[in-house]
DNA sequence: TACTCTCATGTGAGCGCTCTCATCTATGAG
DNA sequence: CTCATAGATGAGAGCGCTCACATGAGAGTA
């Protein structure tokens, strides 16, 4: 079996040395082109490719990006991890993600002491609380760090959709129908998103001079459910939900259906991702549209140019899109005051 | 700034030479315990951790796992690649994935690319076409490989559902509610999983001396909801629908809503795969449970075990369970014939 | 003509490991 | 008491690359 070929096999195919091919692979500014062109053919014909780990080896440069993301079901962040991996590539860094359990600090550790092993460049947390964040920024300090969906940091880049606008517009929608009892289910309280999310709603109805009704969550379909089966035994259940997320406004829906009460027509609802589940469901749900392909995609060029040359840091926001579907109407005038 | 201990300086502080070190490192029979405990106390104090590169580049192995998925947004890959980083990690080793479009064979061959420059140690492919299999093995010459969700192969490993028994068990669940009328939604015509979840429903229909009825679709919701449109206007609309997953499933119910048509009273459906909203749907969704953690679990385990010292190939299979929910219900005897 | 200067290329060292081989004990057989 | 044998360690080479530096050829300047 013929071993596979090194830059010297190259070289003497090429008859240059091994540091003019290493110039053709690295771009090297000086070099003549019909040098260029012999190296490149010596290197298509003996299948040539560099060897990843010499060239880490010697600059210390890996090439790879870890990312961090919380180890759930949801659909957002593999969503966002998707469109990173494809954009990573078309660069030539690869994508190693590791999914981590936001409960239990030694799961992170164990991440992060992975990514630390494998001498990453840089580091995308995706919807991670902060004191995550902070180990990371703690253990790989050698790591260029970007911040998905969570709270941006004077330190790193970071990417977010707008969710304080994204609650808001939500909330203003469900206020235009004419809706006066609107209630907020928010993600888990120690999440970035989920705060800002209520903040946007918490204003929008401080503005109508509503008053706010918060019932705290976390992004599960499960608790959803439990929550709308609260909501439809309340007395004065509200007319209206803003969920803090798209599962935990089907949660809703559903409890609220086995409690003989009907979306919308009963009670109007607008979630928060549209997942691709939310145009199909019955009611179709209102929701606030989050464009995870740009996201990631956005997130992946700030780390290549902080890789490049690191510049200061910046905090870049995407706008969200109200989605009008069947789950909102509005508010009919028959009640009682 | 202290550069990052090397092998060497571990060696000097442990009053050992780099070569001792390396055996603590790699588990060396040989080595008196108390050697082993001054050099470990080296290790800690310096905050040493080996090289990756530099172990990979002269053992050649980089403890690397590539996983080609199919670059969408279904929710299964997605759940057993979130296992599989997790299982791996556990032994020592890091997962790669690289989400490639099914379609465009230029965007395997980049990702096949991707995992040749990396020198993986092995690839495991989920819910991929034949081909796409056949141009990793051949690409990938070095790799172990291990085969999910798709064609069990004499060569390699693989890792499925029983999807013939998952779309059998789907189909008699049917016949047994009393409906004669079962028409089959596959998934894309190449994928093996989709062929044989028909088979399974054709064996059931067969037996049950009921005709066949398939329409070819793939795994996207719109399709489901296109499909639905279809039925809902034919003239002998069928009783109960078997969709080849959840996906289609929702889409059939929402277009049948849409006509005034409603599930299970005018028709029963089971869906596959038992996504996360199958059970908070209106109604929830009587579909075929796959276990994804499991399956990647299993693949990795493969994979270990294959790359630790190769055996012969072997074909896994995971029983699926039928979760019998509110879409399915029995046949009224109320019409005619 | 002698000189700097840039362009184009070559030479050797070294990144941090593991490999192979060599060395130096102890131990027990003859 | 000598010699083979296994156990515990050390020394040096080399994996495949890039880096810093050296060299030579031609162009531009005085």
């Amino acid at each position: 079996m013929t071993r596979k070929a090194n830059i010297y096999d190259v070289a003497k195919s090429a008859g240059v040395s091994h540091q003019t091919v290493s110039r053709v692979l690295n771009n090297h500014p000086s070099l003549k082109p019909e040098t260029r062109e012999k190296v490149e053919k010596a290197i298509a014909e003996l299948h040539y490719r560099p060897s990843q780990a010499a060239r880490q080896l010697v600059t210390s440069r890996s090439r790879m990006i870890g990312i961090i993301i919380a180890g759930t079901e949801l659909y957002g962040p593999w969503a966002i991890l998707n469109a990173m991996e494809r954009e990573a590539r078309v660069e030539g860094y690869s994508v190693i993600s590791i999914s981590v359990l936001p409960e239990s600090p030694e799961s992170w550790r164990e991440g992060i002491e992975q990514l630390r092993n494998l001498d990453i460049d840089g580091v995308i947390t995706i919807a991670l609380p902060n004191v995550i964040v902070k180990a990371v920024e703690k253990s790989l300090t050698t790591a260029t760090i970007v911040i998905v969906d969570a709270e941006p940091s004077k330190k790193f880049d970071s990417v977010n959709i707008e969710n304080f606008i994204g609650g808001k517009i939500a909330t203003e929608h469900l206020i235009s129908l004419g809706h006066k009892q609107i209630t907020h289910i928010t993600g888990p309280s120690d999440g970035y998103e989920g705060q800002m999310r209520r903040k946007g709603y918490e204003e929008a109805m401080q503005k109508a001079k509503l008053k706010p009704d918060v019932i705290e969550g976390d992004w599960s379909i499960a608790t959803g459910y439990k929550t709308g089966q609260n909501l439809a035994k309340r007395s004065n259940r509200p007319t209206a939900v803003f969920a803090g997320n798209d599962h935990l406004a089907l949660g809703v829906i559903k409890a609220l259906n086995e409690n003989g009460l009907e979306v919308p027509r009963d009670l109007s609802i607008v979630g928060f991702d549209n997942i691709p589940e939310a145009e199909y469901v019955t009611p179709s749900l209102t929701t606030v549209h989050q464009n995870f392909g740009e996201l990631g995609k956005f997130a992946i060029e700030k780390m290549l140019t902080q890789l490049r040359q690191s510049t200061k840091a910046e905090a870049l926001t995407i706008a969200p899109v109200l989605m009008i579907r069947e789950s909102t109407e509005p508010l009919k005038a028959t009640k009682g005051k």
